[in-house]
DNA sequence: ATAAATTCTTGACGAAGTTAATTAATCCTG
DNA sequence: CAGGATTAATTAACTTCGTCAAGAATTTAT
C-alpha cells in the first residue's frame, strides 16, 4: 500500500487516553465538557483529540441546534466511532467456546460456539483459532472493509487463576491446566494481541466501563451459578490481591457451623447457594434423589413451599455475602448476575431483604442491581478486556 | 527576622513527594537505590533530594566504609533528620484526650493526657488546645530550639464517620456529636494545620507508613475491643467506601441466625467478641452477673474452661471475619491488634485456626500479625496522619 | 599507576499540559 | 439587523517535570 496503514489508537500520554475513555464511556460530550469532567484544560483536550479524529476514532458531531438555555457558540460534541475497530472475545468453558466480536464500544456485531472435544492445550489453541477465523471471516457492517482488517485484539477470559500481566493460565480446575501460557500461543496462532483474563474479572471490566459501573470510583460484580464469585473495583482499578486471590465471595463464611464445603471450609457461600448445592439441598428435602435442577425451579415457581424455602435459603447466604462485602469495602453498586439458568427472580426478594438487614449504617445506600447473565456476556466480557488493553497504561 | 523562615518540606512536585517517602519509610538508602525502587531517573533523585537536605529533612551519611563486594564509588546514603520537624497528635475518646508529639519517624517524644468533663465542643476544643499547648512548652530533644517553634501539624483521631478533607465529624456517637467542623475550630485555638481521621484509619495509616504496612502495596488492620473495627489499605490507598462507610469487620455476619447486634443485625461480629459480647456471654455462662472482665480473664488464663470457651468462641468469630476480610481482597499482611485489656493471648490461638481453615487457596499465605495495641499507639495514629498531610497530592 | 566499576551531578533537551489571547459561532437586544 | 454578550474551540508562548547523555568523583582490582 502506497498509503501508511491507519494508525492505530493514538494513546501517547495520559491525557490522551483519559479523553478517549471519557468520550468511549461517556457518550458524546463537547470538549469543555471533557475538560470539565476530567479536570484537564480545554487546550488540552483539543490537542489529545485531533490525533483521535484523524486516525478515525473519534468524530465531530455537528452542533445539535441547541446548545442550552444561553447564547454563546454551540457545542461540536465528540463522539466515538464504534466501527473503527472490532474486538474478539473468547471465553473458555470446560465443555466448549463462546466467542464475539464487538465494536468498540463492546456491543456484540457476531457471535460463533464451539465445542471443546478435548482439554488438551493444543487443541484448545487450534480450535480457538479457527473460532476466531471464523468470526472474522465476513465483511465489516458498512460493508467498505472486512472485519480482520479492523481487529487486532483478542481477549480470552478463563476462569480460576489467571495472570493477565504474563499472559499465562497458573490453574484452571474446570480444564485441569497448570501454568500454561495461554497469551503466547494464541498470539502465535491467531496473529492477534492476546490478553487473557479472568472470567470474572473480565465480567467486571465489561460492567465498569460500559454497564452499571460507568462513573462509580468502586463498585463489585457478583456472579451466582455454578461457583460464587466475585470482583471489586476501588478508585476505578481492579482489585487483584496480593497473591492473586481476591473477590472469592463464594468463601466467605456466613453460617458458623453449616455445610461443609468443596474449599474445606464450613458454611462458606458457595455451600450454601452454589447450584449444586441447591439442588443436593432440594434432593435431600423433596426425597427424590433424581429431582433436576429445572424441575425444581418450576416447582418452585409454581408455589412449592418447602423448595421455595431452599432458594430462599440460598438467596439469604448471598445476601449475607454482600453485606459482608459491603460492610468492608463501601463500594457505590453492587451488580448480582445469575449465571446458567435465569434462576435469580427466586433470589431477588431474599437477597434484598437480608442485605437491608445486615448492611451497617450509609453502606445500606449501595445500590443493588440485581439481573440474569445471558452466556454470551462472557465473551463480551473477554472482549471488553482487550479493548481496555488499547490503555497500556493506568486503567483510568 | 532578617534570616528567611526555615522552608517546609519541600514537596513540589510527584518526584519529590516518592524521593522524601521512600527516604522517610525506608531507611537511609542511596540515591541510585532510590531510583531503582522508584522506577525514577537518578537524575531526578539527585534533583529531587537537593532541596530536602537544604531545609534540614534529609541529610547525606557519610559512606559507611565498605559498599559491597564490588569496586565503584561508595554510596553515600540518603536519611532522614527525624528532628527537623515535630508532630502532635490527640486521640479523642468518650472520657478523655490521648496526646503524644512524635517526630518525623513517627516516634513519640512526649505523651501527655486529659480528662474530659463534657462533651461540650466548646470544652473539648479548648482541653485539646491546652493539651496541645502542655505538649509543645518543652524544648526539643537536642536542646537547640523549642517544639513549638518546628511543629506546625496536628493530627486528630477521632472514632465514628469522620471527612478528612473537609475536617468535619459527621457523626460520632460516643461524643454525641454530628457535623462538627471540628479542625477549623482546632486551627483557630492551636495555630496549626489540622488533619482530622477516624481513629482506625488513622492507626492504619501509622502501620502503612511505619509499621508492618512498609513494602506492602494492600494489607488490613484489625482492632479488637469494644468495638471492632478495620481499615483497608489497597494499592496503596485507604478504602474510604462510596458512602464514607468501609472496613466495618464488626458488622460483617458470621453466624447465621446468631446473636443480635446493636446495628440490628445478626451474628456480626461485634456480636460474638466485642467486650461487652464476651462479659454477657461470660456472665451468662458463670451464673454470676457482676462478674469483670478482669475476673473473666484472669479466670480463663487459669484453665476456667467455659470461659476459655467464651473466649474461643470470640476468637472463632474474628477469625471468620478476617477469613471474609481475605477472600475478599487478598492483603499481604493483616495486623489484628487488640484494645484496651491485653486479652490478645486468650484469642490467638482460635483466631489463627479458625483462619487457616476458612482462608480460601493462596489467600492464606497473607501474613497475619497479632499483637496488643498500647493505648497511646492510637494518639501515635493520629501524629501519623499529620505526617502524612505533609503530602498534599496522593498519598503514594 | 592504570583500568574498571559504581555513584552522583550537570546541563541540554523534550514531552506534556497550562495560561492567556484569539478566533468562531451562536443568542439577545434595541 | 447591527452590535454586544456569551460560550466553544484553537493557537501560541511558556512552565514544569523528568529523562538522557556526558562527565566528575571515588572507590577496588590488577
Amino acid at each position: 500500500m502506497p498509503r501508511s496503514a491507519p494508525a492505530r489508537a493514538p494513546i501517547t500520554s495520559p491525557a490522551a487516553a483519559t479523553v478517549f475513555t471519557t468520550v468511549l464511556t461517556e457518550g458524546p460530550v463537547s470538549r469543555v465538557d471533557v475538560a470539565r469532567r476530567t479536570g484537564l484544560s480545554s487546550a488540552a483536550v483539543t490537542k489529545a483529540a485531533r490525533p483521535f479524529i484523524e486516525a478515525g476514532y473519534l468524530e465531530e458531531l455537528a452542533s445539535e441546534g441547541r446548545t442550552g438555555p444561553g447564547a454563546g457558540r454551540p457545542a461540536n460534541p465528540l463522539a466515538i466511532r464504534p466501527d473503527r475497530e472490532y474486538f474478539v472475545g473468547v471465553k473458555i468453558t470446560g465443555d466448549d467456546l463462546i466467542g464475539v466480536v464487538t465494536d468498540l464500544r463492546a456491543d456484540v456485531r457476531a457471535s460463533a460456539h464451539h465445542a471443546l472435544t478435548s482439554h488438551d492445550t493444543g487443541h484448545v489453541v487450534r480450535a480457538l483459532a479457527d473460532l476466531v477465523g471464523e468470526l472474522l471471516a465476513g465483511p465489516t457492517p458498512d460493508g467498505t472493509s472486512n472485519l480482520r482488517e479492523r481487529a487486532y485484539c483478542l481477549g480470552v477470559a478463563v476462569s480460576g487463576d489467571v495472570d493477565r500481566a504474563s499472559g499465562v493460565v497458573r490453574y484452571s480446575p474446570f480444564l485441569g491446566w497448570r501454568d500454561v501460557p495461554l497469551a503466547s500461543l494464541l498470539e502465535g496462532a491467531t496473529g492477534l494481541t492476546v490478553t487473557l483474563e479472568n472470567d470474572v474479572k473480565a465480567l467486571t471490566v465489561a460492567e465498569q466501563w460500559f454497564g452499571e459501573g460507568v462513573g462509580a470510583s468502586s463498585f463489585a460484580l457478583v456472579t451466582v451459578g455454578t461457583g460464587i464469585g466475585s470482583a471489586l473495583v476501588v478508585d476505578g482499578a481492579l482489585v487483584r490481591g496480593a497473591h492473586g486471590v481476591a473477590g472469592e465471595i463464594g468463601h466467605v463464611p456466613v453460617a458458623d457451623g453449616g455445610p461443609l464445603c468443596h474449599c474445606g471450609g464450613r458454611g462458606c457461600v458457595e455451600a450454601i447457594a452454589s447450584t449444586e448445592a441447591i439442588l443436593t439441598r432440594a434432593r435431600l428435602i423433596t426425597g427424590e434423589p433424581g429431582l433436576t435442577m429445572a424441575d425444581a425451579v418450576t416447582r418452585a415457581r409454581g408455589g412449592d413451599e418447602p423448595l421455595r424455602e431452599v432458594f430462599a435459603a440460598a438467596g439469604h447466604a448471598i445476601g449475607l455475602g454482600l453485606a459482608a462485602l459491603v460492610n468492608l469495602f463501601g463500594p457505590e453498586r453492587v451488580v448480582v448476575s445469575g449465571e446458567g439458568v435465569a434462576t435469580y427472580d427466586l433470589f431477588e426478594d431474599q437477597i434484598r431483604r437480608t442485605f437491608a438487614v445486615q448492611a451497617f449504617g450509609s453502606a445500606a445506600r449501595c445500590g443493588l442491581v440485581i439481573r440474569p447473565l445471558p452466556f454470551e456476556e462472557w465473551a463480551r466480557g473477554a472482549a471488553a478486556v482487550a479493548i481496555q488493553s488499547l490503555f497500556v497504561a493506568e486503567s483510568v
